[in-house]
RNA sequence: CGGGGUGUGGCUCAGUUCGGUAGAGCGCUUGGUUCGGGACCAAGAGGCCGGAAGUUCAAAUCUUCUCACUCCGACCA
């Protein structure tokens, strides 16, 4: 009875069917339900909460390297969004549009604002005039609309929530350096918060934001091999302060351009969060976004005296800064186990008659299941501990999975076997610069162009899809 | 956009072949027994079967259209 009843609720294994997996996951961790609308997706509390942990951490990091919020209106007229011509033939193909205020047509359709670069470049002509208004360093918490045809929750949907920053710089130096600055915060904030390996490096010009002038992204590896971008940076050179009209007077009594760059990452990274740390038990997370960082199960809370300790327990660990719950429905401790663990609670604390007798609490990590009995005496600092030992296992155990999975290859047709015989992962392949052998390598292999890291290596002297001579070590791989 | 799968109480699904007026398990409510890895007994509540139109005396079941979810592929950050 018990055995069926698992059977039945138990999530897909992730190495049977890793999209069911994750659906599994997603669905049953209590994240999202779906809506009446295709692709827009309710968040629920247990994973909005994870999204208000991630705004957090980013926003202080944004003020701290002197950044402000503002917020831009959702809707873009059609003739400001046709201003950039590489921008919007990027994202034309989908916007959605607003044709009607209440029953009357609107002289000027309306765009739900895809992305929000012309909003701020229109801002900007206005309220920029002199080197003393630069920098403008402006971000965003807002989300925005691209009306996709496959929608997955987190990965892609049609609405998301995101924070863009759009700032405007004296001088092309200055923004590149702004691009590059958010680029590793966003790495850091991936590596050190979320456990989750990145490679920072530019994309192929072919593989640019609609406008840029050159765009740099993180990419991730997830537990299948397949890559995710998991924040981009983008410089955009003086092309759109010269689309927009955007100038200022240097200190020379000089009209000049200014320079500008935009970034971003949205609730995708959650989606990268549970394909990095997930395991078949469901949910994994890491202790700095987690909702809940450790839970209490009170074992035989029956029992005189158990409830009252756990309580304490709570209390004395919410006012050392945890993110605590004490759980004491009447659902039986294994019951409370195996739901904790697919929300991914990274530390689970059980207390019960024999720990209180002997002055202990037990602590398990989630990701390795390893049990400690700690003493109650100093239970703060042995909660941090644990904590942090689930940050590093986490890291671990992510870092070797992208070890194992990203591998050199000279040739196309080693590409194909290394793909058919170690599945799906980073390849490091030298190119020779050719949208053309791009494109053929993506087509003969499967795997795209993610980035070009800044770690470069010497794989061969030889593109591996031409022959002629490289010029880059890039990264391949299938991607969300 | 192309191909496959699925929509039936909150959840997982049976029932559709061959039309006859809706079932099971879990969950929920109440009472009792349990309680260190998804407990058990008893009683109870809860569904016009994704939506629309059609065929029929009669539709969850047949026909047409449509919507959503999901997987694979193409496209796309």
């Amino acid at each position: 009875m018990a055995q069926d009843k698992k059977l039945v609720e138990s999530i897909t294994p992730m190495d049977t069917d890793f999209a069911q997996w994750y659906t599994d996951v997603v669905k049953k961790a209590d994240l999202v339900d779906y809506s009446s609308v295709k692709g827009c997706m309710i968040y629920r509390p247990y994973g909005y909460a994870i999204w208000e942990n991630i705004r957090s951490i980013l926003d202080r990091k944004f003020k701290e390297t002197g950044h402000e919020n503002v917020y831009m209106p959702l809707f873009i007229p059609e003739s400001l969004l046709n201003k950039e011509k590489d921008h919007v033939e990027g994202f034309a193909p989908e916007v959605a549009w607003v044709t009607h205020g209440g029953s009357e047509p609107l002289a000027e359709r309306l765009c739900v604002r895809p992305t929000s670069e012309t909003l701020f470049c229109e801002h900007y002509a206005g309220i920029v005039k002199s080197w003393r208004d630069l920098p403008k360093l402006y971000n965003q918490w807002c989300s925005v609309v691209r009306w996709e045809k496959n929608t997955r929750p987190f990965l892609r949907t049609r609405e998301f929530l995101w924070q863009e920053g759009h700032t405007l710089h004296a001088t092309a130096e200055e923004a590149e350096e702004e691009t590059i600055r958010m680029l590793n915060l966003y790495a850091d904030f991936c590596e050190q918060e979320l456990a989750m390996p990145v490679v920072r490096g530019p994309k192929t010009e072919s593989d640019k934001f609609a406008g840029a002038v050159s765009t740099y992204a993180i990419e991730a590896i997830m537990h299948d091999g397949k890559a995710l971008q998991a924040g981009t940076s983008h410089y955009f050179g003086d092309g759109f302060a010269r689309a927009f009209g955007i100038q200022y007077t240097d200190k020379n009594n000089t009209l000049r351009y200014p320079h500008q760059t935009s970034w971003g990452v949205s609730t995708r990274i959650i989606g990268g969060i549970i394909m990095t740390h997930g395991d078949d038990s469901g949910l994994v997370l890491p202790p700095a976004v987690a909702p809940i960082q450790l839970v209490i199960i009170p074992v035989a809370q029956h029992k005189e005296g158990v409830l009252e300790k756990a309580a304490e327990l709570r209390d004395r660990l919410k006012a050392a800064g945890f993110r605590v719950r004490l759980d004491d429905s009447d659902n039986t401790a294994g019951w409370k186990y195996a739901e904790y663990e697919m929300k991914g609670v990274p530390v689970r604390l059980e207390i019960g008659p024999r720990d209180i007798e002997s002055g202990q609490c037990v602590l398990v990590s989630r990701h390795d299941r390893k049990k400690d009995f700690v003493p109650l005496d100093g239970l703060e600092k042995a909660v941090a501990d644990k904590l942090e030992e689930v940050r590093l296992g986490l890291w671990k155990k992510a870092y070797e999975n992208r070890e194992r999975r990203t591998r050199a290859c000279t040739t196309t047709e080693e590409i194909k076997a290394s793909l058919a015989e170690q599945g799906d992962g980073f390849i490091k392949a030298m190119w020779c610069g050719s949208e053309e052998c791009e494109d053929r390598i993506k087509e003969m292999t499967g795997v795209g162009s993610r980035c070009i890291p800044f770690a470069q290596e010497k794989i061969s002297d030889r593109c591996v899809c031409c022959g002629a001579p490289a010029r880059h070590m890039v990264l391949w791989a299938k991607a969300y």
